[in-house]
DNA sequence: AGCACGCCGACT
DNA sequence: GTCGGCGTGCTC
């Protein structure tokens, strides 16, 4: 019998290994391409799994291999080299190759539904319509302009392509429609060729003009995009893209979260038209599958989105743009830990298409990368429109009364700010109204029962929040310890400022941004919107304000705790903290008026904190290398962590005390190994978690070791008693 | 992860 | 005598 194929099958499931099937009763062979889904008994159930390879022979000699159910796709749904890229993703983060497939699709596509068609919805003149002159609609200029469009446009228009165009089409079209001029008609082709963005050629400053010029499109390159917020990155991606789509290719562009980078996106819209593919976190699953197949069969020539659209299968891929690169969010904290930033270099190198990772802070991995000379270094040293940075300054808080965490000092700033008709901007990383309630007769302290951590009082509700497992409960007025009634707050967060603020600046216009008032959708945007009207003065609010938005009227940024960043637990903590007081201040100032930024502490004297006002980020950031490099952290070094967590306060311990003496085992010497020790908040969320930290000087050292390691880790009894973890280069060790 | 099997406690 | 607890093992 020559035809005993036998199919090579990626099943999700958290096991290390592929699964091999027959092929269905009457299946051609011809349906047999790798990267279709195939529906596979498995267990005591049927899942959908993608078919990896074909075979002549299994592995597993001797077992009566089960048929599989069916062949669930016509054509592939990944070609081979991005089949071969999840793999290799797999592989090295050490998840299952099904369940980084399944990653990888649109949801409804991974339940084994059947694919979505293209087919698109474009609205046409009828015959009546066509006859239609526009000169008898002088009292409906809408109607004209619509009715304009849709005759030049031999294939019909999209909704999407209308909005485009006008600002308004909704009524109008609606009006006609019920005159009998338009019609909408399914179409199978995905776009009309006629709705492409027009790509004029904006004009690029010599920063900007060397930067494009640097990059080689023809083929692999890493490069990093280094200019300061307000320093045109966006017009160097925009203008790369371009090229990339006049050779007939696709770009992918990463951003961190989609909701925070409005401003972006719409230029991406707006220069590219209707190629481009949004992948928001609004879009239905319908909707986000058919972008997807856009993506995939080539027609969406830009495939924007967040570290998940790093898995979009891309036909003619080329070109990847990494924004904000050193933004954590494209690190995945839980199940298949992956950084969409590092893949994305991988996927570059593996297609062979430039890979351009922007910030105006970059990670210390980053710049490390561009200072040996593995990545390209792009600088942009000149702010659009000759603004000017602002002007960075310490404020000493210590021996000094705060007013809810307000120094005089800084209060004074914000008036004069006011009365020179200019926005002020207040930066506290902490929500809610203060992060600790105590009782001052015998020093009770409200914690969270189900983790190691000091509960957070919200003041509106008069709540105690936990802001690391989510239980709240009511505030009793009396201490549950001794029963007097004397608890007080200390400390605070946004909802405090903005109380004090709102008494100090009675008449001021204030707006508080942070997760608590921008939790429905939409409402960030209709906040934005109040601070471009100039309805506020004062904006305060916590990192969300850092992201994205640029507020041109604000000429004073005040932060207000930045201390814990000196001494963080962790060794990034002074490298986020640079980053965040940067990001901030990129928020403010324009050409006319430069911006000024206040940065409360306790530690002025603190020789980072003064390298990087006095000299900048890029100073800083050097000395944070050469720290690292001393102490050999990364990215001199490489690293993995085990993570462990288990309800039973030893479950953790006894695990990574085993997994420990397994590890050593197998390492030869060339892995260091660190721990076990309890995480940093040992209890969260009734689980107590415990760490064994891995570091050496090879990646390859570790990825040989982890190979066996991770197999014989789901052998122990000992795991099965607790939920646990690899973290390959591990972002943030809580 | 699911989901079976299997071997010991309190119940209609 | 059963119902059901969760320890152990398997998934082509």
């Amino acid at each position: 019998m020559p035809d005993q194929l036998i199919l090579r099958v990626a099943v999700p499931a958290p096991l290390y290994n592929s699964f091999d099937y027959l092929p269905p009763d009457g299946t051609l062979a011809e349906s047999l391409m790798p990267g279709v889904r195939v529906s596979v008994p498995f267990g005591r159930g049927d899942r959908c799994g993608i078919l990896l390879e074909l075979l002549t022979e299994g592995n597993i000699a001797g077992r009566r291999l089960k048929r599989a159910h069916a062949i669930l796709d016509q054509a592939p749904l990944f070609m081979k080299a991005d089949l071969e890229f999840l793999i290799w993703a797999g592989r090295y983060y050490q998840h299952p190759v099904g369940e980084v497939i399944a990653n990888a699709l649109p949801v409804r596509l991974r339940k084994g539904e059947p694919a979505a068609s293209v087919k698109t919805t474009r609205w046409h003149l009828t015959d009546l319509g066509l006859l239609q002159q526009a000169s008898s609609l002088k009292r409906a200029p809408k109607q004209a302009a619509l009715l304009a469009l849709l005759k030049e446009s031999t294939n019909g228009l999209t909704k999407e392509h209308l909005a485009h165009q006008l600002d308004t089409y909704r009524s109008p079209l609606l009006a006609m429609q019920q005159k009998g001029w338009v019609e909408v008609l399914e179409h199978d082709d995905p776009e009309s060729s006629a709705s492409r963005g027009q790509s004029a050629a904006y004009a690029l400053n010599s920063d900007q003009k060397s930067a494009v010029d640097a990059v080689d499109l023809g083929r692999f390159g890493a490069y990093l995009l280094d200019g300061v917020t307000g320093s045109g990155k966006t017009e160097v991606y925009l203008t790369l893209v371009n090229e990339v789509i006049s050779k007939g290719r696709q770009a992918l562009i990463l951003v961190p979260e989609i909701g925070l980078t409005p401003q972006l996106i719409r230029r991406f819209e707006a220069r590219l038209g209707q190629g481009v593919a949004v992948l928001h976190s609004g879009l239905g699953a319908l909707e986000r599958e058919q972008a997807w197949h856009l993506a995939r069969l080539g027609h969406a020539t830009v495939v924007l989105g967040t570290r998940s659209a790093l898995f979009t299968p891309l036909p003619r891929l080329g070109l990847i743009v990494v924004d904000e690169e050193h933004d954590l969010s494209y690190k995945q904290q839980d199940g298949f830990r992956y950084s969409a930033r590092d893949l994305a270099v991988i996927r570059g190198q593996r297609g062979d298409c430039p890979v351009i990772l922007g910030s105006a802070t970059p990670s210390l991995e980053t710049l490390h990368n561009a200072q040996s000379g593995r990545y390209g270094h792009l600088k942009l040293t000149s702010r659009a429109g000759e603004a000017k940075l602002a002007q960075m300054d310490l404020l000493d808080i210590r021996s000094v009364r705060l007013e809810a965490g307000l120094s005089p000092l800084l209060i004074e700033q914000i008036r004069g700010t006011l009365q020179a008709g200019n926005q002020a901007l207040l930066f506290i990383n902490r929500r809610g109204y203060a992060p600790i309630v105590t009782c001052h007769d015998c020093g009770w302290v409200a914690e969270c029962r189900r983790c190691d951590a000091r509960m957070t009082l919200h003041g509106s509700s008069n709540i105690l929040w936990c802001h690391h497992c989510g239980s709240q409960r009511r505030l009793d007025p009396h201490c549950p310890e001794c029963g007097a009634d004397d608890l007080r707050s200390l400390g605070q967060g946004t909802e405090r400022v903005e109380e004090v603020l709102s008494q100090l600046f009675p008449e001021i216009g204030i707006v508080r941004i942070d997760r608590d008032t921008t939790r429905r959708k939409g409402s960030l945007d209709k906040l934005l919107e109040g601070i471009r009207k100039g309805k506020y003065s004062i904006l305060l609010g916590t990192q969300m304000l850092a992201k994205g938005h640029h507020f041109p009227d604000v000429t004073l940024v005040g932060i207000l705790d930045v201390d814990q960043g000196l001494f963080g637990a962790d060794y990034r903590a002074a490298e986020r903290m640079a980053q965040q007081i940067v990001q901030v201040s990129g928020r403010a100032g324009r050409a006319e008026k430069p911006g000024r930024v206040l940065i409360q502490t306790r530690h002025p004297d603190h020789p980072m904190m003064q390298l990087l006002i006095r000299r900048g980020y890029d100073a800083f950031a050097s000395e944070a290398l050469a720290e690292r490099q001393s102490a050999a952290f990364p990215p001199f070094s490489y690293q993995v962590l085990l993570r462990a967590e288990a309800p039973q306060e030893s479950a953790p311990r006894v695990f990574l005390d085993e997994a420990h003496q397994q590890g050593v085992a197998l390492a030869n010497g060339r892995v260091e190994f660190w721990g076990p020790v309890p995480a940093p908040m040992e209890r969260r969320a009734g689980r107590y978690r415990a760490h064994l930290l891995l570091q050496a000087h090879q990646r390859s050292d570790l990825q040989r070791l982890l190979a066996q390691w991770v197999v014989s880790l789901a052998s122990l009894k000992s795991a099965r008693r607790v939920r646990w973890s690899v973290d390959v280069d591990p972002q943030e060790m809580l």
